[in-house]
DNA sequence: GCCGTTTTCGGCCCGACTGTTTTCAGTCG
């Protein structure tokens, strides 16, 4: 059993009070415990067996017996209760994008309607706009809602989310109106995928900016527009709202927007201990504003150091800021090096040579070339004549660009029993070798953890390229026991790869995190395909930070001189 | 349903926009 299936089932549960109109305490207890257990590295079962659900925030007495009852049964009589009295369709209804509890239970009691066909039956029948507070507005509401829902609002990828956040920054901030501009959200904390996009402005002139904003080109549709809030629907269907703000309170608009939820309700239950308010407006105390200028003035006004926004997940920062023993993060201008590129030599698009141009741009020491194995046909992996040619046009390359070290490296496929699909005689004339499963994704998590373990255990391996295989869209992360791994990565001296390409991010931030306590160490590279993907790094970074890593964790923040004795060449 | 250096009972974050009203409820973030 998952933790992400028992966070699902709780969700599940505070969807249907919401509906029944349960205590909103209630159910916020249910959302609540259903974040933090998804945010929880280890397997639930292990607290189980160690007595300690108790200890995870927002799990007391009912719940850890709920838990319990879900892992041991595997389902939970409670919400087999529940979902007798509200079906699965009314749930379905609850999705749509304008409708909430109130009229999903109001379209159930008064007229059946019991899923999202029969609602949209009932609307052209002209029997919805009969019921109190639902005229033609809201139907047409209602029926957008649908096609939102059917169009599928889904998420994006982080670089979709920082391209399109950036192309609107750039337009706005040609206003003159527009003082300070940043986006927003979950974007602004790096998460791996996000929804909506979320820009916050300060201006005198908010109606002129809101104006600028709802006609840009890119604009599809307007969803709402009001002096302060405007939300749009771009061509492509992503959701971009824009907020105006007075320049006085932009660092606690900037804050609350930034998030997380949990975040924020925790600062605002701190801020009511302490005798203040804390509101998107600043931090009163009585009625009278005593910071909202900056976000570090806010953090500081309410006693802790500064939080980075990578970190504000309601995961431990806000009391390690209290206490002043925040992680300095790594950041961008860390990285050295990129250790896993692709080039034409396998089926990347890029030559060596535009890849080592691409690298010397962006100020790095040294970049491998770490094509594909020999077995990875459709990868177009390299056979032992192959690497001798590209070993010669890479000693070409190195002569006549002195200024970066060339690393002849290779991503050798772990096949399905744990063994590597080069000879220890080739690998050990690599300067690096990055082991990776492609194939067998369907295994038991036994044998995917034996198999990863296996090519660990090679000395001549230095790096395990995205653990988990997550493909975002595609594939779902298959199952390993990390804590095993994180082991025998500790005591072989294994690195594990923080893969920056923006479907991927594996390890992801949680997983980071718990490597770290393991002391094992990471790479963030980019698995560049094109020279052009190298920029990716931006993205592996944002997931590092959000794993709580610093510099010193980071396998390619090392200068040449260390990394190369590191790895033993 | 959780939680406690003001509490084991009585709290639990705060405000904007929309559509329907004529002062507000519902939804969203």
């Amino acid at each position: 059993m998952k933790n992400q299936e028992i966070a699902n089932i709780f969700r599940k549960i505070a969807q249907i009070l919401e509906i029944k109109g349960g205590n909103p305490f209630r159910i916020r207890a249910y959302e609540r415990a259903a974040q933090n257990i998804e945010s929880i590295p280890e397997d639930i079962e292990i607290f189980i067996k160690e007595e300690r659900l108790k200890t995870i925030p927002g799990i007391g007495k009912d719940l850890e017996e709920k838990i319990k009852e879900i892992v041991s049964n595997g389902r939970l009589k409670y919400l087999e209760d529940l979902t007798k009295e509200i079906p699965q369709g009314i749930i379905d209804i609850l999705n749509i994008p304008g409708v909430g509890p109130r009229t999903a239970k109001l379209l159930y009691d008064e007229l059946g309607i019991r899923d999202i066909v029969m609602l949209e039956r009932m609307i052209h029948a002209g029997k919805v706009r009969k019921l109190p507070g639902i005229r033609e507005k809201t139907e047409e509401n209602i029926l957008h809602g649908i096609e939102l829902l059917k169009r599928g609002h889904e998420r994006m990828d982080l670089k979709t989310a920082m391209d399109v956040a950036d192309s609107f920054v750039a337009q706005l901030k040609k206003l003159k109106e527009v003082k300070r501009i940043d986006p927003a959200g979950s974007l602004r904390r790096g998460k791996d995928t996000v929804r909506d996009i979320d820009i916050l402005v300060s201006s005198k002139a908010s109606k002129k900016v809101m104006d600028k904003f709802t006609t840009l080109p890119d604009v599809k549709e307007i969803l709402a527009k009001g002096p302060t809030k405007s939300s749009i629907l771009t061509i492509g269907n992503i959701q971009v709202d824009v907020r105006v703000v007075k320049d006085a309170s932009y660092g606690a608009s900037l804050m609350y927007f930034t998030g997380s939820k949990a975040h924020n309700i925790k600062l605002r239950q701190l801020a009511i201990k302490k005798g203040l308010k804390l509101s998107e407006y600043g931090i009163f105390r009585k009625d009278k504003s005593i910071a909202g200028k900056t976000e570090e003035e806010m953090y500081k006004t309410l006693g802790m150091a500064y939080i980075v926004p990578e970190l504000r997940e309601d995961r431990g920062e806000l009391e390690a800021a209290e206490e002043r023993s925040l992680p300095k993060l790594v950041e961008l201008n860390d990285v050295k090096g990129d250790l896993h590129v692709h080039s034409t030599w396998s089926d990347g698009g890029s030559s060596i040579e535009d890849l080592v141009i691409k690298a010397r741009e962006l100020g790095y020491e040294y970049i491998a070339i770490s094509d594909h194995s020999q077995g990875l046909k459709i990868a177009g992996g390299l056979n032992k004549e192959e690497l001798k040619a590209k070993r010669k046009e890479m000693e070409k390359l190195s002569k006549k660009y002195r200024d970066i070290r060339i690393l002849f490296g290779t991503e050798v496929d772990i096949d399905s029993d744990g063994n590597l699909d080069y000879p220890d005689n080739i690998l050990k004339e690599m300067d690096i070798v990055i082991a990776a499963v492609h194939s067998g994704f369907k295994q038991s998590k036994d044998k995917l953890t034996e198999r990863i373990v296996k090519a660990c255990r090679n000395k001549h391996v230095d790096i395990i390229a995205h653990l988990t295989g997550k493909l975002w869209g595609a594939r779902e992360p298959y199952e390993v026991k990390f804590e095993e791994i994180f082991k025998v990565c500790r005591d072989t001296s294994t690195v594990l790869e923080i893969n920056s390409f923006p479907q991927r991010l594996d390890l992801n931030d949680i997983n980071c995190r718990m490597a770290k306590d393991f002391r094992v160490k990471l790479a963030i590279n980019t698995d560049a395909h094109i020279a052009q993907q190298l920029e990716m790094m931006k993205c592996g970074i944002a997931t590092a930070r959000r794993g709580w890593l610093e510099k010193e964790d980071i396998l390619n923040t090392l200068p040449f001189g260390e990394i190369s004795s590191k790895l033993g060449y």
